[in-house]
RNA sequence: GACCUGGUAGCUCAGUUGGUAGAGCAUCUCCCUUUUAAGGAGAGGGUCCUGGGUUCGAGCCCCAGCCAGGUCA
């Protein structure tokens, strides 16, 4: 009988994970990480992982399964906050999560289910796992709504090989459904948000915990400036092309207008509309770029600016990570895909081209908000195979 | 100094022939969402520059003043 650690978090997801696998037979162990333990800084007035423990326990006892509880917010702290002010401090926009999951829930927490002597573990992702000939495949879950492939985007073929989605063929009204017809304490519990382990945060407030606020200007572009900037098409080749296209645009003061101010360019992230508090125009104004060293945040009006859409992205070499690496694009070949930049992003067109520093893939259409630091992901069909960093 | 235009929600403005005010943006809340964003819905918010006057009744008319911008000497 293999024996599966399960990786309990309180939600109705792992709740039926759980129940999934005792039904199916495995040896089952429910495990709960308490990774956080400052709750003044989230904004929810209830002590949310307090009620997430009680309720693993409640479904461990309903399902008949051992329960234990592990602390692993040192390694958190260390792998994933500090990540993610570091990140933030030098004007990039992290993606906590998707690091969450490949350093501590398929790393830290695998290497201590391991240790208990388990064969595998399971999480509550709305993701599925196919082997071929021990070629993992990370697919996306039958709920096109819920998947969370995207999250898992970093993880190795030996985490795969690891690891079991039980809810991965399944859709959410049917995972309800399930823990209802068990009685599942979690059945009808509202669906987790905001930082995983640590809950819903003000981010602003958040980071203010290590980044001090710094009053600089918000400069408005003109909608016509982006026009003239990306109008160039005398490149010698693709890749100086595509290396155009991909740069971030690079704004100055005198090629806009000082329109108000704020508290640090690095509390803001390309395509954000909300928080900087200036109206008084006929649309909405969107952040095109930041610019750290000079704190300065530049905005469009309205959500057709052309300083918020590009038409590549580039992502340099160490950043580029293969699921399938028997599918790796070599240098100077490409690959038609589809791929996303956010979580919950219809897959969109593209082509990856592959070259010495790196790749770029060039959108069928303009993207809107391409911001550095998030992560793209690229799949063939519904298999993710591939993701990396944006530059 | 004279003349002109304007002073209406946090901001930009609309307010028809006088009947106690509206839109966009901003803000807040909710929904959506295991990142950051975006998106959807809703809400709050105004001694209509001040002081007089006409009128049953004035943001709208009249007079004076203050403030801002402009034009002419």
């Amino acid at each position: 009988m293999k024996k599966v650690i399960v990786a309990l978090s309180g939600g109705v997801d792992s709740s039926v994970s759980a129940l999934l696998l005792k039904q199916k037979g495995y040896e089952v162990i429910g495990l709960f990480m308490k990774n956080w333990h400052d709750d003044s800084v989230t904004i929810s007035n209830e002590c949310p992982w307090l009620d997430d423990s009680n309720d693993a326990m409640l479904v461990a006892q309903k399902l008949d399964i051992p329960f234990q509880t592990i602390d692993l917010s040192k390694e958190y702290q260390a792998r994933i906050i500090d990540y993610m002010f570091k990140e933030y401090e030098s004007g990039r926009t992290p993606n906590p999560d998707i690091l969450c999951n490949r350093e501590i829930k398929f790393d830290v927490f695998l290497k201590v289910a391991i240790n208990l002597g388990a064969d595998y573990i399971a999480t509550g992702h709305y993701c599925r796992v196919i082997n071929n000939n021990n070629i993992f495949s990370l697919l996306s879950g039958i709920d096109k709504n819920k998947d969370q492939s995207y999250f898992l985007c970093q993880l190795n073929q030996y985490q795969l090989s690891k690891v079991i989605f039980p809810i991965g063929c399944l859709k959410k009204s049917k995972v309800r459904e399930l823990a209802k017809k068990h009685n599942l304490v979690t059945a009808n519990k509202k669906d987790s948000q905001g930082l995983c382990f640590v809950g819903k945060v003000k981010l602003p407030e958040f980071l203010k915990q290590r980044l001090s606020p710094i009053k600089g200007d918000v400069v408005k572009i003109p909608n016509d400036l982006l026009k003239i900037k990306n109008e160039r098409e005398d490149f010698d080749n693709i890749q100086e092309k595509l290396e155009f296209l991909s740069l971030p645009y690079q704004f100055s003061k005198s090629e806009g207008e000082v329109i108000g101010n704020h508290s640090g360019a690095h509390f803001f992230t390309i395509g954000q509309r909300k928080g900087l508090n200036i109206g008084g125009y006929d649309k909405p104004l969107f952040v095109l770029s930041t610019d750290i060293v000079n704190n300065i945040v530049y905005v469009g009006m309205g959500d057709k600016h052309p300083g918020l859409y590009k038409r590549a992205l580039f992502v340099k070499n160490s950043d580029i990570h293969w699921i399938r690496e028997d599918l790796k694009v070599n240098e100077n070949h490409s690959l038609i895909v589809k791929f996303r930049i956010r979580y919950r992003q219809p897959l969109k067109k593209g082509t990856i081209y592959k070259f010495k520093v790196g790749l770029y893939i060039l959108f069928d259409n303009p993207m809107s908000s391409v911001t550095s630091g998030q992560f793209v992901t690229w799949y063939i069909e519904d298999e993710l195979i591939g993701s990396g960093i944006i530059s």
